[in-house]
DNA sequence: TTGATTCCCATATTTTCCCGTGTTATACCA
DNA sequence: TGGTATAACACGGGAAAATATGGGAATCAA
């Protein structure tokens, strides 16, 4: 068992007729080794879907828990708001999940979706959708050099 | 086996005549896997029911010991509220339960709930007020996002 | 008995499983 | 180094299983 998982790479993957996508190997590797799941979720920054595995979802679960009071109405928006619409995602023996339409729609996903990896989470995009923000990414990137120490801060 | 046993997603069932609802398949498999059982109450915040495993109401049994006088008059009506109107929902063969009335007026629910994930509980709703709540919850977010963001980039 | 509750069966729909195939990637050998 | 054998992967389609939900019979209580 590897202590470290990354979702990293790039990876485009075709939609089917029934709406089911290969998941990236390497990821479905990630999930045999941690014995966790994938969770899947759309954005609220973005048009697309985000993924990482259910163990991250029962930590921020235990955050909200300890950090704020249990009827408290901030704790009540925050879980509905990420939990309602999470959802487990496991893949079938040939390695697809389908996706709900609720996603695929917020994501403008139709025929190919493409798989982006961030680390401890993932997104999954319309392929087009994503050229055009990662160009917009890079160039931000180059104008505003990104500092590690920043979001080692925040972290 | 797996390690988290979170309710998630939003899942939208019908009530029949006789007062049945389908728990979601997710939910009848975390039961089945906790040995605990499902427990439903009137939420002390929103037109909605509540649910949670008898497990968590075990923790917050302990959690008011723990933090309030033994005789103090908060503890009386904290308990009396929550404890008083829970009760064990336990599913039949086909994976229905029947809510009680008190709790099906309490959430305007006549012939369909929606059921949605906050992770160690989760809510029943009427599908349309629901569908308003989660409008201004949304909303809220994106106004206020650091407060969201910070949990998410804490977990 | 009347009303309510539980249990069981039937069914349509959705989801999952499983097999086959072509393609790509990896390993191995001369 | 070039070429071939082997394995892994993505993906289409049909079969099997699970799920939601309606209805009836059996059980129980007032």
């Amino acid at each position: 068992m590897r202590k470290t998982f990354l979702f990293m790479d790039t990876v485009l993957n075709k939609v089917d007729a029934k709406g089911r996508v290969s998941l990236p190997a390497d990821y479905r590797a990630i999930v045999k080794e941690t014995g966790s799941e994938i969770v899947c979720y759309r954005s609220l920054s973005a048009p697309c879907i985000e993924g990482c595995l259910e163990d991250l979802l029962d930590k921020l679960a235990t955050q909200i828990e300890d950090s704020l009071d249990f009827f408290s109405a901030e704790q009540d928006d925050l879980t509905n708001l990420v939990f309602g619409d999470a959802k487990r995602y496991t893949f079938d023996s040939t390695g697809r999940i389908m996706l709900a339409d609720k996603l695929l729609k917020h994501a403008q996903i139709t025929d190919a979706a493409i798989f982006v990896g961030k680390g401890r989470k993932f997104q999954i995009w319309n392929p087009e959708n994503w050229a055009k923000e990662e160009q917009k990414i890079r160039a931000a990137a180059l104008k505003h050099r990104p500092s590690v120490r920043r979001l080692d801060n925040e972290a």
